[in-house]
DNA sequence: GTCTATAAATAGATAGAC
DNA sequence: GTCTATCTATTTATAGAC
């Protein structure tokens, strides 16, 4: 439950740079490996031994560097919400109107999910568990994140015309539609061979602009 | 991998109504526990020994009525699917107008929802998942369900000035948003308190209301 | 049908050699 | 820092008494 120190002196400057430790490339081996099977398993499904194998690092090398299955989780999570942390920030940063920057918001997020293809359902996942491997760090990304779409409706709304609207409302009718989609190909896999026509063929660009034209509608009062 | 034969004969009529052997109230509390422990720690986390002690039953009586883990879990999948099923049915049935059927299904959804409060969470789950713990029947059911709402599309488009629009995409804009809302009560009472102010408090109703306006703005071609 | 006790397998975590 | 071997706890599933 201590924050582990971030071994500080002692340590000569090794080839590596910021890897936690890791060897080179091993760091994002296995990082894409835990995050496939922690995806596809879940938390409590995810099992070491397959993550080791997958990124071919050895089991107790994981533990060497990371305390737990949880820990490695979490790192994870914070290393995906930061990624998305930073494209948002770059959105909002920008001397774009409110509107672009809306448009942008939905358009990072769905460049964020593509990046990571296993962030959607890792996202889901934690959704249902009630964010219990959320860290304080994580959780902070997480309220900025949401902050920055806040902060663009407001502007909007005092100085663009937009209408009042709860924000979480907003953020609502973009990332449910979004993290929908994307997590849910392989159900809509089925769902099409299941008597479902369409479900597996419609594309990320149809979605994202989908979801653009309903976010613009919502704050131009157009319903 | 054999269908299960469903017991036919040699079985007297006895009290019991088709609970599926067990006891009268047992059914119920075996598939509220589970529900809860499947929303909250996912298939794999899961635990038959907590299951039976939360529902006040033998864990062998539980292995006694169902083949496994797996196929507890399956059924009560496939009990939820169709609870919701029942609901939209009911829905597309009536003689309502299109529009008012669109507002109805976004309210079934809502209310299924919060009658089976595990639902959401477990259906975030079984789609990071890949469904792949659908039955065919489980699949059929949910593919009947969307198919009911692209009839009531297809009804509006050729009858009442719909607007043609990809069904899956206003599923996506009615379900995505839902689901997220009824699914994340915890993270956002976690988000609250990492300092995103009013993540907890908006209602069940404001969301209703907003996923009806999208959803009518989106076939009335006001986006 | 219902229970207790337990078999059997899985998987998180670590000791200790190198 | 990296590996092999293993300890230990957990947990699915079932045998067998009643």
């Amino acid at each position: 439950m201590k924050k582990p120190v971030r071994k500080a002196a002692g340590k000569a400057a090794s080839s590596r740079r910021r890897t936690g430790g890791l060897q080179a490339g091993s760091r994002e081996r296995l990082f894409a490996a835990a995050a496939a099977e922690f995806a596809a398993r879940g938390f409590a499904g995810a099992n070491v031994d397959r993550i080791a194998r997958a990124a071919h690092v050895n089991k107790a090398m994981i533990y060497y560097h990371f305390k737990s299955k949880a820990a490695l989780y979490q790192e994870i999570l914070g290393e995906m919400f930061h990624a998305v942390g930073e494209r948002i920030r770059a959105v909002a940063a920008s001397d774009a109107t409110p509107q672009q920057k809306l448009t942008q918001f939905v358009a990072a997020i769905a460049e964020a999910a593509e990046a990571r293809p296993h962030f959607p359902p890792i996202w889901f996942r934690e959704i249902a568990e009630g964010g219990v491997h959320l860290g304080a760090g994580t959780m902070a990304e997480v309220a900025g994140i949401v902050q920055k779409l806040v902060a663009i409706l407001q502007d909007g709304t005092r100085h663009h015309g937009f209408r009042k609207i709860n924000p979480l409302l907003v953020h609502g009718s973009i990332v449910g539609p979004l993290l929908l989609f994307f997590a849910s190909a392989g159900v809509r896999e089925r769902l099409q061979r299941a008597g479902l026509p369409g479900a597996a063929q419609f594309t990320r660009d149809e979605v994202v602009a989908h979801v653009q034209r309903v976010t613009l509608a919502l704050v131009e009062g157009r319903m």
